[in-house]
DNA sequence: TTGCGTGCAAAGGTTTTGCATGGCA
DNA sequence: TGCCATGCAAAACCTTTGCACGCAA
């Protein structure tokens, strides 16, 4: 990964919650809330909240970080970018926030049709597939 | 669709606007932009700015309306929905904003496999693929 | 020592809400 | 007449910015 500038306590503590928790997508409130909890846990320093908005936007910036949004709260959303994540769709439960990496042959030949068909070229990484997962249908199917 | 509530000047000018221009995404602000200039032109009344974010919020809750999210600007969107739009993806050009409704085998293979090989049932509606179109895609190698 | 990083508070911009008034059915 | 819709202004909300100080290299 590209890095810049110096190497803070905040800019670790940042990265190291977001690679800890990288199948999930979080606002900078939560990053924030998640920070105060473990601070508060090991008597760490807390970054300032601003603090935390100039790191998450530098790692953006980086490529470090991928940013979504939330269409229910319409709240910016971040999640750790991974190694090859341009490359495929991910799947993301509009309950319970999970996101599945979908790296599938079909996957890639909708990118190729799209490309060939619809003169569209698709950043897989930037795309959201919105739905529910089985885990979310069945507890809402057994209520 | 879904009809609620008394049928009002604003209401009207609000869906005739989205109506006629059903390829495209609008904030709100353009939105109350388009109806000033509209009124400025035929003398019509000019609704005010809370009451077309309500009657957009209205649209959206009975099935009229869709909601997105412009990631470079971080507002909502909102585009008018079609009639069958639930069933297929959309493809959004980050450059220009044209969104190209995807109705194609192809896009309900994926579903399928989607459902039966992740347990995810994907609502196409929802899911913005995005990319860029070709006339963009033109343009900026022309230059 | 240099200049990036930080914290706090204030500003910025979008969206929501309260309340009194107006208008549809 | 009974509700819903509207307008205005204020509030709420997330995010960015200014400025002075602190800290990595």
């Amino acid at each position: 990964m590209a890095k810049t500038g110096y190497n803070t306590g905040g800019k670790n503590a940042v990265l190291d919650f977001f690679r800890s928790h990288r199948d999930r997508q979080f606002t900078a409130d939560d990053v924030i809330n998640a920070l105060e909890e473990k601070c508060r846990a090991t008597g760490e320093k807390l970054p300032g909240k601003s603090s935390v908005y100039r790191i998450i936007s530098k790692f953006e910036e980086m490529g470090a970080l991928r940013c979504f949004f939330d269409s229910e709260t319409s709240k910016r959303l971040y999640q750790y970018a991974g190694e090859h994540c341009d490359d495929h769709f991910h799947l993301k439960c509009s309950e319970c926030g999970q996101v599945v990496h979908l790296e599938c042959k079909i996957g890639d030949q909708l990118l190729r049709h799209i490309s060939s068909d619809h003169g569209f070229s698709v950043s897989a990484g930037k795309s959201i597939l919105l739905g529910e997962c089985e885990k979310c249908r069945k507890k809402r199917e057994n209520t």
